[in-house]
DNA sequence: TTTAAAAACTCTACGGCGTAGAATAATTCG
DNA sequence: CGAATTATTCTACGCCGTAGAGTTTTTAAA
């Protein structure tokens, strides 16, 4: 955690990216959240090192949230429903590639993906005229959606591909423009 | 697993019944899924004595599960808002009252609660006159996002409540009336 | 009445987990 | 050189699920 950065005292051969780095990469290779003593394997180095840059497993699994973010797509067209499939479609694979971080995902409180989702679909609609209500309940909708299409995935080994979010999105977009039709 | 009822052998103080009954309601008190040692401490027995009932702890959950369908709606009506308005709410009541139970529950291959739903949810909308593709895109649609509510109550402990399904579900509902005006 | 079979349950133990707390190692500054 | 500082390791605790062998309690056959 308070890693200082100052010359003094023995150097450091772990960092904290080291760490999130090695246990992204365990997890997309194994498809589960490594266990705090197979990753310091990983590093070579001792389990209870980690504790010395994360306050505990759920923080190192947080950073390891964080550090996905940047894979969701970033809308600045004006197409408001290729956006909305693009971002819909990097967020679930994120979420589909990181398995068993969803819980870790949605207790975070502050700039989390999920929050950084929300914030991208505003941008992604901003060319729809719509009441501040039914953005939110559609929002709400799909958001709650691809996480819980993202948990039937990891739950049903491979059986669930991320074409099958098409219909449901579809049948959703379908929805969003008739309610911006009748405003 | 395997209980012969026959009158050979030690009678049993215990019963799969009393094990996931007792499974339930720890869970519904401490609102986690109890260990099978705290369980059995509950049940007063061993802790391997579960394993006379269960294969596994899996195998105990999946019981749970099966045995909280009775609490899912069964709509047997017309009116189809308020159909799928009852079955949702009693489903993510369900949910929410029995956190953890997810997981288990959408890796069950036959007929769990998940299933359940989906046959309700058909019959529930049998009033309404739809294309295939449209009916399964919006259930996919609406079942998971319960899941992702769910999921999402139990990650913010208790700043989620079931009345915030109301919009999206509203929306949802909005959606496929058009869906059915147009056909 | 003894005995064998059967069923229900207990005992002991293993290997895993997260992590607390104390000890040690390696560096820099006075 | 010694003291301070930072990084890392060592040891240990209390959880977890559960394998495998042993024990208890019953009924049915000999």
């Amino acid at each position: 955690m308070s890693v200082k950065t100052g010359k003094r005292g023995r150097p450091s051969q772990l960092s904290a990216e080291r760490i999130v780095e090695c246990a992204k990469a365990m997890q997309v290779k194994t498809g589960k959240i490594p266990s705090i003593r197979a990753l310091s394997a990983e590093l070579e180095v001792d389990p209870m090192a980690i504790y010395h840059y994360f306050r505990n497993k759920s923080a190192l699994l947080e950073a390891v949230c964080l550090s996905l973010i940047e894979a969701i797509h970033n809308p600045q067209g004006e197409d408001w429903r290729a956006e909305i499939v693009a971002l819909s479609q990097s967020y679930l694979t994120l979420l589909s590639t990181h398995p068993g971080l969803l819980e870790t995902l949605l207790s975070m409180t502050g700039t989390g993906p999920a929050q950084v989702f929300i914030e991208r679909y505003e941008r992604a609609l901003r060319p729809l005229v719509l009441p501040q209500e039914t953005l939110n309940q559609s929002r709400d909708l799909l958001v709650d959606y691809l996480h819980g299409y993202a948990l039937a995935m990891q739950g049903s080994q491979g059986a669930l591909t991320i074409e099958l979010l098409d219909g449901p999105l579809s049948f959703w977009m379908r929805a969003l423009e008739r309610e911006a039709a009748e405003a």
